[in-house]
DNA sequence: CGACCATTTGATATGGATCAAGCGATGTGG
DNA sequence: CCACATCGCTTGATCCATATCAAATGGTCG
């Protein structure tokens, strides 16, 4: 399948590391030496099927991933967003859960899930590390649910704070992602969402200087929303 | 805190496995000689609240339980209900998530963390278990998601297939929580929930003998509904 | 310039919330 | 044993937040 130019994850790392913000996630492969390929993705190319066999586990290297599940009548429930230093797909069972697409160009770091399931057999505190990576996702879809029963101002409120915390290059916001990933992330239209963002400008909350700019003009004003 | 009558958690689950249901959750505890004490909760008695020290882990032996978060303006979400044998409370940080409340008069076994922990370190079998756990935790919490942006019949609906499949005595499903309770895990309002079991009833899909008592007579009607 | 796509804005419809009342079961004190 | 309070649930009437439908605007690329 991936056949591409292997390369060590400490390599690797030190690419995703002279990424401008935080990671999100556990340095779950830091100091190891296994052996991963870079992939590169198109814009909205998938990267793995809801049920397909979960034979890799990935790190975003460059760009922006999503991952989401759809419901028979078409609507689409995007689970998480994925940044650089992001690992996604992990899985305890033998298929995927959700579906991941490239949210825009982006380079894809792709390792054998066997090789880091054997390493944690080997080492503890490897495996210590993957149950925190677990933990911290399921911690983040219970925000999730907590926020699917805000209304939706607060959704919208909370989405750009949780954006600004990932993405904290000041007060100002690059949004990777569509109005349409927006709102199928936070249960609403794009109108709805293209409203309530009106709305929070006329308010002088924010500012849209380009429709995937959002500059954060009153943090204490959205806390106030997000309820 | 807990200085009740210690016991083996062998003993224990043996009286847990009395208990007409499938265990939703692993055999966590199972063979291992760990000291827990059986505590009695009343109706509505707090278990553990949100953001309070994560000093245990536990178990229910009888009863029901839920698990819950609630925004500022009062509104509670609840994450999840455990049956006897499901395991919860068990956290990565240093606090609970959530808060946890007896649904009915329930015996509940507890457990310190830091024991399971300290064996969790011995044997990798234990760790993969807490991991298993907290992953089959995360695979609820995505399902949980995707319910909430479902209509209100289909949330029902759902949430009728979901308690038939963890008490599945046939095709009578004995509730142990109120429309309040579903209301809130379903981010619906309890008329919303009553209007929609009415609806089932009028199309023959369910039968309503008691309001705590839910047959259901049509479960492909249900699937359908899902979506 | 023109085609295409993402986004915004406007008008209207609707599903579920809210407000309000009634009903049935359960328990309690007289 | 019955009157009555309480609580959980259902049913009805109305309202409102968000969805839906429709059109205009703006940015990007060939």
């Amino acid at each position: 399948m991936f056949t591409r130019t292997a390369a060590t994850l400490g390599q690797l790392n030190r690419n995703a590391e002279t990424g401008k913000r935080p990671s999100y996630s556990q340095p779950l492969f830091d100091c190891i030496e296994l052996q991963g390929a870079a992939m590169p993705f198109e814009r909205n190319a998938e990267i793995f099927g809801e049920s397909e066999p979960a034979d890799y586990v990935y790190k975003v290297l460059t760009g922006a991933v999503r991952t989401y599940r759809v419901l028979n009548d078409g609507r689409r429930q995007i689970s998480d967003f994925y940044v650089p230093g992001d690992v996604f797909g992990l899985e305890l069972g033998e298929e995927h859960s959700c579906s991941a697409e490239a949210i825009a160009a982006s380079t894809v770091l792709v390792v054998r899930r066997s090789a880091v399931v054997a390493l944690a057999e080997r080492d503890g505190r490897i495996a210590g590390r993957l149950w925190n990576l677990t933990a911290r996702q399921l911690q983040r879809a219970q925000n999730h649910t907590l926020l699917l029963i805000k209304s939706a101002q607060q959704r919208v409120a909370s989405f750009l704070l949780e954006m600004a915390e990932r993405y904290s290059s000041g007060s100002a916001v690059e949004l990777p992602m569509t109005r349409q990933d927006i709102a199928d992330y936070l249960g609403l239209t794009i109108e709805t969402v293209s409203r309530m963002l009106t709305q929070l400008e006329g308010a002088a909350t924010i500012e849209l200087p380009a429709s995937r700019r959002i500059v954060l003009c009153n943090r204490s004003a959205l806390t106030r929303l997000n309820s």
